[in-house]
DNA sequence: ATCTCTCTTTAGAATAGATCTAGTTTGAGA
DNA sequence: TCTCAAACTAGATCTATTCTAAAGAGAGAT
């Protein structure tokens, strides 16, 4: 797990206390949390990022590609840190949001795809189910 | 293209002027509209469908399952009248939502996926990339 | 050490998409 | 024709996000 002060200075940007504790969260989190969740979380002992700054920043990291959104529920805007390739699994029961391997899915990128899409940028497989946790319940 | 009416009925909705017209101008588009473009289309000649029915109406057909919500931009809400298995790809640079064949990716829902996922009840693709017509300007 | 300039943070106001409320209209069935 | 539940409506309300304008912070210059 790479530093978030080395992540942000490569980019460019100032380290805050606010923008390091920010990325560092998202780090560390499975959950794919929301703005109100990194709210939550970072004021939880000491109030120190203001509502403002936690979407300024998020949507600095966004911008700088050090952290993506995550757009698959109506209404609902989730961050990741992590931004290799890979795939999101939702369970309709509990909502939970998580990470699928880039590999289970093989190569995606072929040749028919070029002829509505020329140029690919990012590939991502959705599924929707019910997880193993909710199934056995 | 299956009339309507006749998908109404089936699913025990009452037949009006306003859920005929949304569902109609739903299923000949393939914009993938935003609420609000359909409000835009509905009113464009004659008005005659209040701001409030449209999301309603928007909400029942999606519970009952004539319509998906396309979800996948920060802050945009889609409907898709087309409800046949099939993927999405999303220009980066003019925000056009196509539909791609299912068939494009073969066999998606293979046996690694239930560790995870065991019981599957959707898998989509969202590709994003940029478009022939924008390529060539 | 002080100044200066730019970037960052902040509280609170503003915006916009979606939902809610309460009253009205509609039309199928008695 | 009457009744009643479902559907429609205007406008109020809610809520996630963005905007605004002012204060704070820190790197380099003097
Ligand atoms: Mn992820
Ligand atoms: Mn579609
Ligand atoms: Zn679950
Ligand atoms: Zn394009």
């Amino acid at each position: 797990m790479v530093d978030p002060s080395m992540l942000l200075e490569r980019k460019g940007l100032k380290i805050t206390p606010q923008r390091y504790a920010i990325l560092k969260f998202l780090q560390h989190t499975t959950i794919h949390p929301t703005a109100d969740e990194v709210i939550e979380q970072l004021n939880r002992d000491l109030p120190m990022t203001s509502r403002a700054t936690v979407y300024n920043t998020l949507n600095t990291l966004r911008d700088v590609g050090l952290v993506h959104e995550v757009t698959h529920e109506a209404g609902v805007l989730r961050y990741d840190a992590n931004i290799d390739p890979h795939h999101h699994f939702i369970c309709s029961q509990c909502g939970k949001l998580e990470d699928l391997d880039w590999k289970l899915f093989g190569n995606l990128n072929h040749e028919a795809l070029s002829a509505q899409c020329p140029v690919v940028e990012n590939i991502e497989v959705i599924v929707r189910g019910v997880c193993r946790h909710c199934r056995n319940r």
